[in-house]
DNA sequence: AAAATACTTGACTCATGAGTAATGATTTGA
DNA sequence: TCAAATCATTACTCATGAGTCAAGTATTTT
């Protein structure tokens, strides 16, 4: 699948304000330097955050931001939904009529592909919700070593569809 | 998660030639009357399906598009990959590293948000693999009354990472 | 206070995918 | 054979998200 741009660079930035934890704060354009992007760019990304409430800032001589709650209390979900463009959020089930009134794939009053939507959006939405930034942090120790997690062995069993 | 219209759009056009099948070729101006787009519009897109080797076109007085194998034979994964725009087509792990020669997340030599990617576009693969042409178009009996696949209950269970 | 640092905001430019337009090539049927 | 119908191909326009730019506001330090 892609991966917009947005959350890979907003992720990182947000990574290294939690690293930074212990109540030091990350000016924009540190990270920025240490990143490798625009001072400009990081702080769209950033404010973007700020206002979605999972970083804090602090204007002034010695500002900066903070994680504006405990690492293990954000979801990856709602890290990229506060990423994402304001104008293209997730949405449930968007669908696209065309030119027509109504879709007309419909068996008995259902649009025949909406169940496909419906299964791509849950298990993003849960995969990345199930997924805490603290444990991002913790690298090479918890879930990433879990070859379940990696390849999803198991878990495919369930996903394919029940003959 | 967001659904690009060409997804959609492509899906329905191939959904109305698999439904007429039966021998009976549908030419791109049916297509596009039925689904209320424009006749440009479907042209490029079952063009890129023929490409793919989905459908296959032919020329001519009486032509039009057939599926090129059995609909049970075709993945959604091979469906979206073939809509796809050439140029984007899924990646494995696309990463943009900036204006930097490396990731800075790396613990252990590995990227730490790496794991996060691979997860995503798994499960998408796999999921999208695992729904064939067939399946979405006898609706009503299949998977889509099935409560599993709706809302994915149990095996959301597997999809959190295990403590 | 005043100056320096840093976040905030809104408008702007640019690349890319959505959708259109026009032309060429192939088959059918009269 | 010729014309109509149809797919094939390429170039084009337009909307949207990526990324930049510049001016404004708040806080700290001196």
């Amino acid at each position: 699948m892609k991966i917009a741009p947005t959350w890979e660079y907003g992720l990182r930035c947000l990574l290294q304000i939690a690293r930074a934890q212990e109540e030091k704060s990350l000016s924009i354009p540190q990270v920025a330097r240490e990143e490798g992007l625009s001072v400009a760019y990081v702080g769209k990304l950033l404010n973007r955050l700020g206002k979605a409430g999972i970083i804090q800032g602090r204007r002034g001589r010695r500002g900066g931001y903070v994680l504006a709650k405990d690492a293990a209390a954000i979801s990856l979900y709602e890290v990229f939904q506060a990423l994402a463009d304001p104008l293209s959020r997730f949405e449930d089930c968007q669908s696209y009529p065309g030119a027509l009134q109504e879709c007309i794939h419909m068996v008995q009053n259902t649009c025949s592909i909406l169940p496909v939507w419906r299964r791509l959006d849950l298990l993003v939405k849960r995969t990345l919700s199930s997924v805490t930034l603290q444990e991002v942090l913790k690298e090479g120790t918890a879930y990433e070593q879990n070859r379940e997690w990696v390849n999803g062995q198991n878990s495919a069993a369930l996903l394919v569809k029940q003959a």
